[in-house]
DNA sequence: CCTCCACAGGAAGCGCAGGAGT
DNA sequence: ACTCCTGCGCTTCCTGTGGAGG
């Protein structure tokens, strides 16, 4: 109680810890080495080899799931590249963009020139003016590659594709390539067919990693980033099996590692048991929910909210009872929607129609928030009968401080 | 069998903000 | 600086499905 006066963040000097290199466990960290990845380093470096000759790389596109390597290695081949081409001097150069946060043809156009004339800032220039400046580089004999990361995030990405397509006619010397990394498979078909054509004139997939391959990841990183021995084999195995059991995600196995870590800090314990990697899930499942819950809309936050205090409330269980069915949570659309519409007006909200309601049923379906099914026969004619994804005792504050809060 | 209820989801249209064209 | 266009979030209306009850 009256040990207040030592500043809270002394603690973390004092300390003893885990850890020996704390970056080398986060998702940001760049490996050395990639294991599993050979084949895809291949391919990679494959199209960019005809730039060392002095034609155009091939146009490539990269598909695959969260935590299963794509952005990693794709940094991992450019580095090399960069190295090879500084020692040869060849006219080969590149841009990394990450389209999350440069969302637009002229925004990436902006990026790229910015890593072409590292000394130069176009900002507030035209998008006319910034095409003709990138032209102008290639047309120096560079051979350009702009990968874009999140490529599914660029708004007008059909013109973009367009313009460098054209740029790639009209260039005498020189040429532009593109690379695009994705996650989201379907994006695809929002594509115009010339544009899709273009993109996808080669294509590669990077496959979820299983269990074992999610292990001897994890050893790597923890031979480097843990002191020796700090580490039991079996937290290893667990944190590779559960994440191998969600999705295949290399992420999460490191962020599981990272925050068991960071428990045992914070215990001052010596060893990372397989009690502090569960105890991670959980912390780990939790700042999940928050990232997807905080950048909802909203109306669609009080939709969860909704549904998280009927669950906690166990309404719902009499009328499905009745209705032959019983499982706990399970709710009718309709009796979440009305109580959706008490709560928004005891909050001073608006509120939207059934039908909007039904729309964002939909969509929180799709994030995983909420678990749908369709009534089939039985139940009140056609309807969708609605349970959480998660626990709502989790939901709960989550969505009050959101709601609620400031 | 008919009608009413409770709901799903398509179609059309409306107001708005922001970007493009002039 | 101005209008024009377009995409987006949303409402309104509508058709269809199937149980409950007279």
């Amino acid at each position: 109680m009256q040990q207040m006066e030592q500043n809270i963040f002394q603690k973390y000097l004092e300390g003893k810890s885990v850890f020996l290199d704390r970056s080398i466990i986060t998702p940001h960290y760049l490996p050395s080495s990639l294991p599993f990845r050979e084949k895809q380093i291949e391919q990679i470096s494959s199209a960019l080899a005809s730039t060392l000759q002095c034609k155009k790389a091939n146009n490539l596109f990269i598909y695959g799931k969260v935590g299963t390597g794509k952005t990693v290695t794709v940094k991992h081949v450019l580095q090399q590249l960069q190295e090879f081409v500084e020692e040869k001097q060849a006219p080969v150069n590149f841009a990394y963009v990450n389209c999350r946060n440069y969302n637009t043809k002229y925004k990436v156009f902006l990026k790229a020139l910015g890593k072409f004339y590292p000394k130069e800032d176009f900002l507030g220039y035209s998008a006319a003016f910034v095409y003709e400046k990138l032209l102008q580089y290639a047309e120096k004999g560079q051979h350009l590659i702009i990968v874009l990361d999140e490529i599914d995030k660029v708004r007008d990405l059909d013109e973009l594709v367009y313009s460098l397509t054209r740029a790639n006619d009209e260039l005498g010397q020189g040429s532009i390539a593109l690379f695009g990394i994705s996650n989201n498979l379907f994006f695809k078909d929002r594509l115009d067919a010339r544009t899709k054509s273009t993109l996808l004139e080669q294509e590669m997939v990077f496959p979820p990693y299983n269990a074992a391959e999610l292990k001897a990841i994890l050893q790597e990183r923890v031979a480097n980033a843990f002191k020796p021995g700090v580490v039991s084999a079996s937290a290893i195995n667990l944190a590779s099996a559960l994440a191998a059991q969600e999705s295949g995600d290399a992420r999460t196995a490191i962020m599981l590692m990272l925050r068991a870590g960071e428990e045992a800090d914070k215990l001052q314990l010596d060893q990372i048991s397989d009690v502090l990697v569960r105890k991670a899930k959980a912390s780990v499942e939790e700042e999940v929910i928050l990232n997807m819950v905080s950048t909802l809309p909203k109306q669609q936050q009080l939709v969860l909210y909704a549904v998280s205090l009927l669950t906690i409330q166990g309404k719902g269980l009499q009328r499905l009872t009745a209705a032959g069915k019983s499982e706990e949570g399970v709710f009718f659309s309709g009796d979440i929607y009305s109580e959706y519409k008490r709560i928004a007006l005891s909050l001073g909200e608006s509120i939207v129609s059934s039908r909007w309601f039904r729309e964002y049923i939909n969509e929180l379906d799709t994030y995983g928030l909420l678990l749908t099914t369709a009534s089939g026969k039985g139940v009140r004619g056609t309807t969708t009968l609605i349970k959480l994804g998660f626990e709502a005792k989790k939901l709960r504050p989550i969505l009050e401080k959101e709601l609620m809060g400031e």
